[in-house]
DNA sequence: ATCATATTGATATGTTATAACATACTTGAT
DNA sequence: ATCAAGTATGTTATAACATATCAATATGAT
């Protein structure tokens, strides 16, 4: 890990906590969590910021589990179904989500300076854009929210 | 234009009248809308939906206003600071904006279907995001919002 | 007129993502 | 136990998106 999150926290028990969320999610859905799989969710857990596909490729290669582009993307795919990781589209790279199982409508910050990803704990704010579909009768399936910027601790070292 | 905009509008006149809007923009701001410049926010106007930079690249070129990447790219980027355009970051694409050359914070509808891509009116809605921001003394620069889903009519057609 | 800056032209390269096809592994039905 | 179907992986190639760099030209300010 590379950055510290926003905020301090036992960023071991948080991957392992995961890790051991994400086998059992898995095995309730009767999907497959396979070694590369388990790893590339493991990888994305301890960086806790956005990888892109070819970081988390060059470290599968390193460890003998795959080399080529194919490998990051379907585990990365498997990931983003199984709800177990997100894209951010602002920065076509991929983190493991920090919460539970449950279907969610994921709203990022992301910091410019440590690329560092939280997840906001966002329930179901409605806000403009849901009225704005409803009027146009428009129907929507997935939303992306995404606030780039700054964190904390990267404020004071841009000064 | 291969797909009409959500809602039936005089298509000329609305291109026409955010020409002249950009026009007088440019003028104001000291900003040069130069041959390639102008014609690429036309391009993006009539075609009322997201159009990748290579899809542009096709057309100035087939109008030999250029036939390298970098053409392409640099016209985007031009109009996206200047605020005339926004990168539809879902589909690593373009389109005009739609709205006066305010500075505001797009949220879009983007129809799977057609590619048509509405641009919401929201004015600052706030909501959970900026409190998670304030909360964890992030510092909002820049947020993108986007939903995808069926507009009406593809609604229909799908079925 | 000259200088500084912005724009364009041109070539090359970097980065992200998927198509296409072959092979192996699981699982469940018979 | 065997087979078929579905899922996962291996492998090659290429599509799609984006930028670095450097030279040439145009534009505006003094």
């Amino acid at each position: 890990m590379t950055a510290l999150s926003f905020c301090a926290h036992d960023h071991a028990a948080c991957v392992a906590d995961r890790m051991r969320h994400a086998r059992e999610h898995c095995a309730r859905e009767g999907l497959k969590f396979t070694p590369v799989r388990a790893r590339s969710l493991e990888i994305l857990l301890q960086e806790h910021r956005a990888l892109g596909a070819y970081d988390l490729l060059a470290q599968l290669s390193r460890e003998n589990l795959g080399s080529q582009p194919p490998v990051a993307y379907r585990a990365l795919d498997f990931l983003v179904k199984a709800g177990l990781a997100h894209k951010i589209e602002a920065l076509n790279a991929y983190v493991a989500c920090t919460h539970s199982g449950t279907d969610h409508t994921p709203a990022f910050l992301i910091c410019r300076g440590c690329n560092v990803v939280a997840e906001a704990d966002t329930a179901l704010s409605p806000g403009r854009l849901d009225v704005a579909a409803a009027a146009a009768g428009f129907e929507i399936e997935h939303t992306v929210i995404e606030a780039q910027g700054l964190c904390p601790s990267c404020q004071e070292t841009a000064t």
